[in-house]
DNA sequence: TCAAAGTCTTGCTGTAGAGCAAAACTTTCT
DNA sequence: AGAAAGTTTTGCTCTACAGCAAGACTTTGA
């Protein structure tokens, strides 16, 4: 396992000031809610059933928030790289079970905030509601931008809008995971790929 | 046009005291921020490529929220019926032009709030403010049901699915709608009908 | 109350993409 | 460096579903 980046805070500190900028004091404040930790090579930070304690903030790497239903099949619905907050909202948020799983792709380090204490400061620190409602409306979009892209779209326009929309999926993700993301076979991306 | 349902505001607090309570005082301070209105069968709320200028509660009746893909295939993502809140969240949030349009399925009455108004609310009043949070909430999370409980699913099973999870779109929507909704067409859905 | 418009059903045909299996290629580990 | 494990590609076959067209059934409105 490498060190931790050594930049992290600073990469924490410039996703708030693009959203809620904040005083150098109060992030300092806010600093100690968060805990560095790393999570090698798919290993996992959440399983399906599980309660979702905390959110990820990664500062190096990659994970991947997948389904597994009841055929087996595994679905992706997010890959978060690079100064991304991650973590499975519903489960969070109704303090239900998980039915995703959260692993990381790559090599993946993180600032991790626990559940309970990230809630408070919603509640507390304007900044944080601020944060929170864009995370909200931002995994709200995005989920609705799936739902319509993607829908009634055959397997090639999918790919092409993958490459449009998110090149950094195909360029740093195994090609079963991101099959697994756009909803068709390993055999048929393969084969499209080659199309173009 | 049948007149206005007298219950209306009724209904509305009734959703209110259900996520964030509200004194009878405060509540008529709200009031006139709401417009009672009516619209007939088929008639549009809001259209594609429109700016999202209002949320609107439904009363009684319902709409859909659609979208029309390039290839001119309907796609619907949401019925609201009564005692939700219906808009495209996304085009009050970014501001950005509607890629959905808002349509009236049954004879419908609303109450209206225009979005200025709405986002001012948020910041002013906290019950507001947590309602907002409430509707986010839920129109992630029923987004993201929707994604893994369709993706990779039959037809049959999509559509035992929704008898099980929102039997009130079956009971009150027309099929062709209700197979815009499945994302399979209107002719498997007939011959699965039959199916049971 | 009956014509006209809209909606639902059903037969038939065509096709996109799933899924298996085996080969080619890559990465990882000792 | 070479064996073992994992991943990607490719050939082949099979099926679920789309989409047209024509007929049955339902709703609407003057």
């Amino acid at each position: 396992m490498a060190k931790f980046p050594p930049g992290a805070w600073d990469q924490l500190r410039n996703y708030f000031s693009k959203i809620a900028p904040i005083s150098e004091g109060e992030f300092e404040d806010l600093k100690p809610s968060f805990t560095p930790s790393y999570f090698p090579r798919n290993s996992f930070l959440l399983r399906q059933g599980e309660l979702c304690q905390s959110m990820y903030f990664v500062v190096k790497g990659s994970f991947r928030i997948f389904h597994i239903n009841d055929s087996g099949q595994e679905l992706t619905r997010y890959f978060a790289f690079e100064n991304k907050f991650g973590t499975n909202l519903t489960s969070m948020i109704e303090g239900s079970p998980s039915v995703e799983n959260l692993q990381a792709v790559e090599p993946l380090f993180v600032l991790e905030i626990k559940k309970a204490t990230f809630f408070q400061l919603v509640e507390t620190i304007s900044q944080v509601n601020k944060i929170y409602r864009n995370i909200l409306q931002n995994a709200y979009i995005t989920s609705q931008r799936r739902i319509y892209d993607l829908q009634g779209m055959s397997a090639l326009d999918r790919l092409k809008w993958l490459l449009e929309q998110y090149p950094l999926i195909l360029s740093r993700i195994p090609s079963r995971l991101v099959a697994s993301y756009l909803g068709i076979s390993q055999y048929t991306l393969s084969r499209l790929k080659s199309e173009l």
